[in-house]
DNA sequence: TCAATTCCTAGTAAAATGGTCAAGTATTCG
DNA sequence: CGAATACTTGACCATTTTACTAGGAATTGA
């Protein structure tokens, strides 16, 4: 699991949906204004995101996109992943330079971590995200054009771990 | 923080650097050739490895490099920080498109989000994956060059984590 | 039919990644 | 001292990824 501003965009993107999509279907051009990701760009990441079974469209006028499913039954992690695709089994075990002898230290480890991270991107859903405190308030700023206090947010509160001591 | 083959090569590097060091300085090349990764890679890597205290250099023959403290304390959250400077605050708050208007609905999510990461890889220190099973075996194998059993690894112990349901 | 919208393909500039090359500087063994 | 070893620095490069542009096709509501 990679973590990189391409999965930021769409989880911006498909929390921005969540926000709007109570009205109907939510076009791509009103979250490419809300959010200020160019329009061609979210039609990859959407295209990405559709056939990943998290959002279903609806073409032609009034169209757009829909969550698939209640925003409780979507993670984070199933976001970032569907629109990564690829590399979950190119950096080793097949390809590459560690396939069959001695190579590849971490390649457990990794694969220890990226599950660990995964597991952890997936205990947070999309609705816990809409719900939690600060985040709602810059929606609601974005809705109303609202100058915005420079409070900082209310954490997220089901993201509690354990650190090993 | 982000994640990707750059920490993961840096965190490879010191793992084996944390393996063979007892018996004094370990060289660049040393590493290079049992790791399979390019010896110029690796002195840009250490270098910012050396200006964050995570390894000292030592020079002259017999020269190399050696981990800054032990091995139970350094993290690995650590180790990938160094190796990806800047970053940290780029993204959001100060430049780009988020300065002081209704912008970046994520960017607090993302900023926990990130955090939660940093905490979590920050919790396992090199010494405890030093210490588990699977990456041991595989260590030893480099060592002495066998051939791999196919078996899986063994969980890392610490690595638990409460998964928001 | 018309316009809104998704869908699809192609291309592309800029950045990041992963790596090479070359010319150093320090250190220390002999 | 001299040479070998090893780190240091900086320029450079190929490839991939990112983020975006352009243009058009398909679909459908009004």
């Amino acid at each position: 699991m990679r973590l990189t501003t391409k999965g930021r965009y769409a989880v911006t993107a498909v929390l921005d949906l969540s926000f709007h999509q109570q009205a109907g279907p939510v076009s791509l051009a009103d979250i490419s204004e809300r959010q200020e990701i160019s329009l061609s760009y979210l039609e990859q990441l959407f295209a990405r995101l559709r056939r990943n079974g998290i959002v279903v469209s609806t073409r032609g006028p009034g169209g757009g996109y829909t969550l698939s499913r209640p925003a409780e039954e979507i993670s984070i992690a199933e976001i970032i992943v569907a629109v990564d695709e690829s590399y979950e089994a190119a950096n080793c075990s097949e390809t590459g330079n560690c396939n069959g002898h001695n190579q590849c230290l971490t390649h457990d480890l990794w694969h220890e971590l990226s599950q660990e991270i995964h597991r952890f991107l997936n205990g947070i859903s999309l609705a816990e995200i809409h719900s939690s405190q600060g985040v709602a308030e810059v929606a609601e700023r974005q809705n109303s054009r609202y100058r915005p206090q420079t409070g900082i947010v209310a954490p997220l509160k089901k993201m509690a771990v354990e650190p090993a001591d």
